[in-house]
DNA sequence: TTTT
DNA sequence: TTTT
């Protein structure tokens, strides 16, 4: 096809720690949850409604460690990447599920330097402290 | 949460017609699959290798409407919209799946009117027929 | 020519107050200086270099009010928007100027609230006090 | 700074060639005008009124290679990119001007290939002969 | 003119 | 599971 294009971008919070596989040769993958929400009036009842959507983002190589090593679970991020469908089969029935591959990642909060740095000036400005691109070095992987 | 951006931007080619929905009431859903390609050589074989992904494409009301009169199989559009986990229980057994709730379309291509307008002359250039933002008139249903 | 798309996406810090203009009938309009820059490592002297760049974001109507109200010199904002294109005449000499005019703007980290409450718990996550979208209801102004 | 995001996304129509500049050492660095546009009705007037923007598409390296060579005026590409500001002095007067520079391009018709080969089969389907993104070999330069 |  |  080409011609094509497949573009997400994302900023929300981490629902859990960064989780990472490392591969024999070096390569990584990480994988976290991240939760973006919207919040409307109910036309019917009147009521404030919270919407949550979850995305399974997916990191490879350095980002993937970069991620593990500053990212903690509430930390609010910039995420671009594109869809991926995976399958699998599970018990003998065909499961899906869509994943954010990232190509790019900017923090937008850092709990975890202001908590491993006590004596640091803590205030309401969110600091950046990780803005990376993925580069497809090896993307010929089975992941 | 606010302060989350949950962002879509796709451009593919409609995999099958669109499907579309009525609830009583006059609302109306339609869903159509849109498919996205990556085409790399791969380091390993030296082959080269195309990646397809499928994207279930959610329109809503008047949105839903249009692209069911004007778009058809094989139809390149731009897609803005949001990513939407959705969940259900089939058999026993929990299936999820995430959906691209479309708010704005438009058209890279267009064969229906090409088709239907033979006298109509045929260029290489893509002619728009549509382009159209989905307001939330009413977007407290049950889908 | 209708399938175009116009789509700029910043988030960036205020590099000044939001300045705004009330029009006779209550339309208004809101400027502001919002900066991104990127910081590389210079491949010839090995020095690093950050490079700035400022747009011009205008804001209307409700979301101008609202952008008053709320963002100070500093903060860091989502802006969505599309690239206008203005020009004038200044001493029989013709100026252009290119604009950031927005659509949807989301805080990303909220100064005022901070300093106008100081008993508010300060921590060194963003929080969102606004997250607006631009409707259309009366675009057929003079500006 | 950091932790800020500067990214164009434009789907238009080239109204001119692309204009090429070689430097000494291999470099280059090409130049199109991209139009979008908007049509509306005026609440005024009730006429219909089309809006154009014209952006100044900035190109490095082997993608300005590909687009002076595959591009020509009229036809219609998506550009992804960032906004850069320029300014230079004329006669003594201070001169702006916004540009994007492309990080991504993807071609959505291809005039030059049909015209300059007229026994390939013309449908009203978009091809796309480009598809490319630009990397940062050697971005130290003085343009 | 912002920010780290 | 996040966040306000």
């Amino acid at each position: 096809m080409a011609g094509t294009i497949n573009k997400v971008i994302l900023i929300g919070n981490l629902g859990d720690e960064v989780k990472i596989h490392y591969f024999d040769g070096g390569d990584s993958i990480g994988r976290f949850p991240l939760a973006t929400s919207e919040t409307y009036v109910s036309k019917q009842t009147g009521e404030k409604i919270t919407n949550t959507d979850w995305h399974n983002v997916v990191v490879k190589n350095k980002l993937a460690e970069i991620c593990e090593k500053y990212l903690v679970k509430g930390d609010k991020v910039y995420v671009e990447g594109k869809l991926k469908n995976r399958q699998w089969e599970q018990d003998g029935i065909k499961r899906y599920a869509t994943e954010i591959h990232a190509t790019e990642l900017t923090m937008l909060s850092n709990k975890k330097s202001a908590e491993n740095n006590p004596n640091v000036s803590k205030n309401s400005q969110p600091t950046s402290v990780i803005s990376v691109s993925h580069t497809d070095e090896n993307d010929d992987l089975p992941f």
